[in-house]
RNA sequence: GCGCCCGUAGCUCAGUUGGAUAGAGCGGCGGCCUUCUAAGCCGUUGGUCGGGCGUUCGAGUCGCCCCGGGCGCGCCA
């Protein structure tokens, strides 16, 4: 539709250039979608723009354009607005034909799959396996996946991929904390993980399991390792308690495609042979007894040290091997969601990438700021040795158990964090967050999903009226469906926008206001005593059909074709965000109890 | 001190990458269910877009300078 308008727009340009003798290339026109209804559908500012190049006052060129245009039957009215605005009110014929795409697309319009085919490594998550995900990991790991999506949709192939830090520190303090839980005398470490439900239940059940590692674990390094895998595998996979990473990740609706492991890197030589590649290149000096890499060559702040005095490696080394082998394996671009506490990292990531002589600008970074939580006004702080962290699992079971749904806890997350900036910090109360399932915004969402398919399935078998049936438009002349078609036929572009600025939010905006529009459309219509479907008593005699020569049941037909154009692009939306696209939503039990007494009961 | 992010309604946040009278949810107040789902709709309340200067037809958006908050500046991750 907007291409549509944009071209005609054009064209009356270079028209217009030509009779008055104007030489060479002309700016592409911007055209923007009104807000206001009063000033049309489309509107541009081309007449200021190029204004100069013609030598004239931009209101006198807007009026000469408008002159052209009005011969367009595109165009119901064309109007010349403040500074030279030219506002374009579009003819019903216009939106009629936008409406025909929609519905020949179905639930795949938007989406762009012969795009560019770019080869995207997508490493988000990432988090030490070493204890249960906690609610601000949550937020990368929808982000993350969401823009997988995003990606997909446009026409990219998405590999998602989850870095197992499996062979640092803070595993071998996972696993002291283990045995300083279950073997008499050994100490707790320094730093460790404390005397926390998690560690208890994990320490059992390694014991259950391992009794012969736990015995020689103190004093074989072999056992120790042994045993140290054993525990990264529980905290991933789960064990009596505790369902583990990879069952909270599918709980929350986030799949993984690659699972690559650290130790693996150091294990096959990966590791060493990057840094010996960066050793050929003359990037490395031997410093203080320890191994740098001069980064600082390359912009960053100060080198940086890949191996440290006591021999053992910094986890910048294993990152360094790690992109590159991401480059090795032939991806066109590297996506990774950090933190944003780990910004400071990027330039030298990007340094390592170009002393490797490898293409850094394929390297890509989406910083997810903090999640910050309050309860009840005051800062929350959640910490290992405080063991007070609220996990992912605790949010969903609380918000899946108070709404009856299971899933219900996944849609309400994946809302509350697509619909932010993920370079904002976000605040969470966590008694909000743990009970906030009825009045959760995603549910507005869904409801309006779900009244589009139970008018659909009401068409379907009490009007008798077929599921693709693809009935003449031109009955649709009501300015809110006029509009809501406009609005459909924006998704591309929003779907291309967010795609391309890694934004999910704007597809929660996007699907908030055509909520908005279409909710407000479904109760103004009954307030002007009409309806999309023939009421109950019309659909049982199958009066409908004949009413007014048959003109009513061609509106009907028409409108529940639009209906379903909107429910397809709500569905594609939501299916983008991962959140359920419920059919029908019945009312909770304690709002339909509610009344002011029970209201007072509750509250006193 | 240096670097990155943020500052928009009482609270949590959007704002189509420079457009017209800045929006939503929650909260407050007042209305709307006899037949398509009231988890809804309508109205109302609420703003010097942190402050200043600049760029131009036009700034919440871009530039510079302040103020305020967060994060980073480890041989931790």
């Amino acid at each position: 539709m907007k291409h549509d308008v944009a071209a005609r727009i054009a064209k009356a340009l270079a028209e217009e250039a030509r009779a008055r003798g104007i030489e060479g290339e002309l700016p592409a026109p911007s055209i923007d979608r009104t807000k206001k209804a009063e000033h049309g559908d489309f509107a541009t500012n081309v007449a200021m723009a190029v204004a100069k190049r013609f030598s004239v006052k931009p209101q006198e060129l807007a009026a000469a354009l408008k002159a052209r245009l009005e011969g367009d039957p595109t165009f119901a009215r064309v109007e010349v607005a403040g500074p030279g605005f030219l506002n374009l009110k579009l003819a019903p014929a216009a939106f009629h034909r936008a409406l025909a795409q929609v519905l020949e697309a179905g639930p795949l319009f938007g989406r762009a799959p012969a795009a560019s085919r770019e080869r995207v490594n997508l490493e988000f998550v990432s988090a030490n396996p070493t204890g249960p995900m906690h609610l601000a990991h949550g937020r990368g790991a929808v982000v993350g996946d969401v823009v997988g999506r995003l990606l997909d949709a446009t026409g990219h192939r998405v590999v998602r991929e989850y870095y197992v830090n499996d062979a640092g520190n803070q595993i071998r303090l996972l696993t002291q904390s283990v045995l300083a839980r279950i073997v008499d005398g050994y100490p707790t470490p320094q730093d460790g993980y404390g005397a926390n439900a998690y560690v208890e239940q994990l320490g059992a059940h390694v014991n259950g399991r391992h009794p012969d590692l736990v015995a020689r674990a103190p004093s074989e390094p072999l056992a120790f390792e042994q045993l140290s895998k054993r525990c990264v595998t529980y905290v991933l996979d789960g064990f009596p308690g505790f369902p583990g990473i990879r069952a909270t990740l599918r709980a929350l609706g986030v799949q993984f495609d690659v699972w690559s492991s650290e130790a693996a890197l150091h294990a096959d030589g990966r590791v060493e042979r990057a840094i010996d590649a960066l050793r050929d290149g003359g990037w490395l000096v031997e410093r203080d007894g320890a191994l740098q890499f001069e980064t600082t060559r390359l912009g960053d702040d100060k080198d940086r040290v890949v191996f440290k005095t006591d021999g053992g490696h910094t986890y910048f080394a294993s990152d360094i091997a790690y992109h590159k082998d991401k480059l090795d394996r032939g991806f066109d671009r590297l996506i990774d969601v950090w933190g944003a506490d780990h910004h400071g990292y990027i330039p030298r990531v990007r340094a390592a990438l170009t002393a490797l002589g490898l293409p850094a600008e394929r390297f890509e970074v989406i910083l997810i700021q903090m999640v910050s939580l309050v309860k009840n006004g005051a800062p929350y702080r959640m910490g290992k040795r405080l063991g007070n962290f609220i996990t992912i699992d605790e949010v969903l079971d609380e918000i899946d158990e108070a709404s009856g749904r299971k899933g219900s806890g996944s849609d309400a997350l994946r809302y509350y964090f697509t619909s932010r900036r993920s370079d904002a910090q976000l605040e969470i109360d966590v008694e909000i967050a743990k009970k906030q399932s009825l009045d959760n915004p995603v549910y507005y969402v869904q409801y309006g999903h779900a009244r589009l398919c139970a008018l659909l399935k009401k068409a379907e078998h009490e009007c008798g009226i077929a599921p693709r049936a693809e009935p003449d438009l031109s009955p649709l002349q009501h300015p809110d469906e006029l509009s809501l078609i406009a609005q459909l036929s924006a998704y591309p572009e929003a779907l291309a926008e967010a795609a391309k600025l890694r934004e999910p939010q704007k597809i929660v905006g996007y699907l908030t206001s055509l909520t908005q529009a279409f909710q407000s459309y479904y109760t103004r219509l009954k307030k002007e005593n009409d309806t999309i479907l023939p009421r109950s008593g019309e659909r049982e005699t199958g009066a409908w059909k004949t009413r007014d020569d048959g003109a009513y049941a061609a509106k009907v037909r028409a409108r529940v074709a639009w209906v379903r154009a909107i429910r397809d692009v709500y569905g594609a939306g939501l299916a983008l965000l991962g959140i359920a696209a419920p059919e029908r939503m019945d009312r909770p039990a304690a709002a339909e109890g509610a009344s002011p007494e029970a209201t007072d009961d509750e509250a006193g």
